[in-house]
DNA sequence: TCGATTTATTGTCAAGGTGACGATAACTAC
DNA sequence: GTAGTTATCGTCACCTTGACAATAAATCGA
């Protein structure tokens, strides 16, 4: 007998953003502060609805850029994973999509008192308690956090916290403040730079800091991220965080 | 100025699924016959709408159980990531949470003539494109492919397509089909006997095929995928396929 | 101007993991 | 029994990594 379908249920459909970047050497997430219930009050990540026509990542830039009131929002975005329709919201069943953006240090404009203000904020503020989220964001955080983590081991990912340009020793602080940990700096700089098709000599060299100065990298033509495609395993052997 | 929220957009939401296992050394994917439009005849995932207060995975669990009759589903179900409402579905904006199931071999019931036919096929027909998928599947698939050879390098999830006890050599068939390459049997034995927390001996044997018996082991329990948690990064340092 | 300090970069060396492959062990098939 | 097959244990050269010495090239402070 043919299956009878239940009339098949719509559900709202919202997409949220964890953004992340790193700041003085601290990892930073993105979050607005809701000003409609419910969590009126409470931070939150940004997001909002998916509209009719329009696609997962495409709603997701969408929403960042209206909610931080940057235009060109910089930085690679990705889906993280979505999280199912039941009791996740108190108003009823909403769909979530999560997506991550890795993103170097970029200004939020400070919007007008009334609007959802926006702003980086400490990841570690929000793992120790200090800081609640709404909704089931904290898990969602939790699962960015996790996905970031490992997409630096085999990825060139890392780059996409820093700038056009950048040295070993600013890459190597994106690494130290994603996976907490320090890293030698001669073997990391040893591994970044003697991986094949990860970096390119810019030829270029920073000036005015403190110490000795330091060449410019930038990614390697071979190892952009197609968009489309999965993040190439450019790091081939991976460069694990330490365990333990 | 308050943000005007456009009227939250709904959407029917479905959960596809990609089934993987092994049989005889070749890598096979669940698919059904659709029964009606569009695509009606073509073969295409299993899945179907999310319910009302039903979770993701849940709904993915009930969808392969009824299309394929098989009550308890074996193996590890985890999400794969979602597809876009626009522009997949000639009848409208539907989005859909594609799921990854890696399962041991299991008969699908053989249903009766004017339901859904669900059986496995060799993943290579579809990949050479013998056989053709109704709407983005193929892409889907080709994701999942991807999710599940990632998944064998630094996890555990291998062992999901064996049965409670498996041989060495069962295992490493599982890595040569999900990767497409031939491994040397006494590296690989080395890499998953020698690796801390990943397999344990039963202590009993095969008996009865050509050969030398060879022992028997199950997944250890400090390996086993604590439900909700991120797959543990068992192998460590990985278990890389051979690139080029 | 001259160390002192800071940071970048190049090496060195031992330990551990991997790929390639030899050698046995323990069965089944005939 | 003998041949064939599969499992398991070893060996060895090579590569990568972690720990750490040494040098290079700037800024900073007096």
């Amino acid at each position: 007998m043919p299956k009878s379908y239940p009339a098949p249920a719509r559900f709202p459909v919202t997409v949220d953003v964890v953004a992340l970047t790193v700041s003085e050497d601290v990892l930073n997430v993105l979050l607005i502060t809701r000003l409609i219930k419910p969590f009126r009050g409470a931070l939150a990540l940004p997001g909002g609805f998916v509209l009719a026509g329009e696609d997962l990542v495409t709603a997701a830039g969408r929403e960042l850029a209206e909610e931080t009131g940057v235009e060109q929002i910089p930085g690679h975005l990705e889906q993280l994973g979505s999280y199912g329709p039941k009791g996740r919201d108190p108003r009823g069943d909403v769909l979530t999509v999560a997506h991550l953006l890795l993103a170097p240090n970029f200004p939020v404009l400070s919007a007008g008192s009334d609007a959802e203000h926006a702003a980086w904020y400490p990841v570690s503020q929000v793992l120790e308690g200090v800081l609640k989220l709404a909704f089931d964001h904290e898990r969602i955080l939790a699962d960015a956090l996790e996905r970031a983590r490992s997409k630096l081991e085999y990825s060139p990912l890392g780059v996409a916290f820093c700038g056009e340009e950048f040295t070993i020793a600013q890459l190597r602080a994106v690494y130290e403040a994603v996976w907490g940990t320090r890293l030698d700096p001669r073997n990391f700089h040893r591994k970044a730079t003697g991986t094949p098709g990860f970096l390119e000599d810019t030829g270029r060299m920073t000036t005015g800091d403190a110490g000795r100065p330091a060449a410019l990298f930038r990614l390697a033509e071979a190892a952009r991220p197609l968009t489309g495609q999965p993040t190439r395993a450019v790091l081939n052997p991976p460069l694990m965080r330490p365990r333990d």
